[in-house]
DNA sequence: TGTACATCAGTGAACGCGCGTTCACTGATGTAC
DNA sequence: TGTACATCAGTGAACGCGCGTTCACTGATGTAC
């Protein structure tokens, strides 16, 4: 495996075009998205671009993948770290702040993972990490009508918190601090007991 | 004023365009709507629709504002329909159910308004129907930081609910009855009593 | 340790396409007198 | 009622651009023997 510059082969190129596509998307949105931009950052042809993922779909499918995979790492640690364990209602409210959070903190990740026409959305990696995000979220793979209008109760809260946040909807007069705003926002969410949680089980 | 086929003159072509753009959108998503493609679905050169608004992104805020100017009539409606009057929490209910509505019955206006970037978001039209929307929902021209949380708690729910079914994001479980979910989801919001409504009048 | 060979990773050039924008133009309409 | 003229609305052609995709190619790497 190579990493010095100016040699033939990149070594990784895969890994670093994802990267490029990160952030030329954080910079200019998906549609300054080009394999040829993304292929220009990286410092290769824009062939190479297309040899290792196919297609513009298929870069986007691998920047897709990846937000769903770190967004599923970033719940997991939040719902793992709430002071009284993954049933409690902090566990919930800890899940939340969290997704904001990377949303805010992974625009461009968010931003494509949301926008399923620009990529494959049935890719399984995707698809994989997607399920463990679900399960976190339902507190069960099999949710009763109860918990899941709870869950999507609490989903479409942080997710049109963080939408609006993202496009810059919301009164300045809220501040900066935004795991505070979530706090306060979601303080006016009414959840009832979780029931069947011990079907979630750290990935 | 001419409508008849044929004629050099359209008589309606600027709201003829939007509407073709409108179409598009709701087929082939923003990216699909090019001057060029609504210049010709409303059977006129595409240099016509570069006259009519200069740009693609002037087309764009044309069909922009066109959504906020229908979603702040839909909402205003919600409202004075309540069953107990603008200052009940029904007609807090009612215009999240309606604006739910209106995104699932507009989905290519929704799409476009929340997505400044494709548009000039300066538009006086624009941000004057936006300011209705605005007052309706925070219940006041200067909200205290209780109406604001509250506002924004109310206003992500309903938002994050319309996003997240528009995307197909949500479980097949729920149903197609997008006006049951929004009131089983918007069960769970937990708002304080309103003050200052007084402050909203019928546009 | 060496050599032959298969495979992998990236190059560079070319392609056809649709796009937004511009421009000189002309047909149609409205208005002043 | 007519006529001259200004303005408006749309045409048609042209432009340069960046795009995704394709392809024959070559340099680099890994492996079998």
């Amino acid at each position: 495996m190579n990493t010095s510059r100016g040699s033939y082969h990149h070594g990784h190129l895969r890994p670093a075009l994802i990267a490029a596509a990160v952030e030329i998307i954080a910079d200019a949105g998906p549609a300054g998205m080009t394999l040829r931009a993304a292929a220009r950052r990286a410092g290769v042809t824009h062939a190479a671009a297309a040899y290792h993922f196919g297609s513009k779909a298929g870069l986007l499918t691998a920047v897709a993948a990846d937000g769903y995979r770190r967004q599923a790492t970033a719940l997991t640690q939040a719902v793992l770290g709430a002071p009284n364990g993954i049933e409690s209602g902090r566990a919930m409210l800890e899940m939340g702040v969290a997704y904001v959070r990377f949303a805010v903190t992974h625009p461009a990740h968010f931003e494509v993972m949301y926008r399923p026409e620009l990529y494959h959305s049935d890719d399984p990696d995707l698809l994989a990490a997607k399920a463990v995000t679900r399960k976190l979220l339902y507190g069960s793979e099999r949710p009763d009508e109860q918990q899941l209008a709870a869950g999507v109760a609490a989903w479409s809260i942080v997710h049109g918190l963080a939408t609006l946040w993202l496009n810059g909807d919301l009164p300045d007069q809220l501040g900066n601090d935004i795991d505070a705003v979530t706090r306060q926002v979601a303080a006016h969410l009414r959840l009832p007991r979780r029931r069947g949680s011990s079907g979630v089980t750290p990935a």
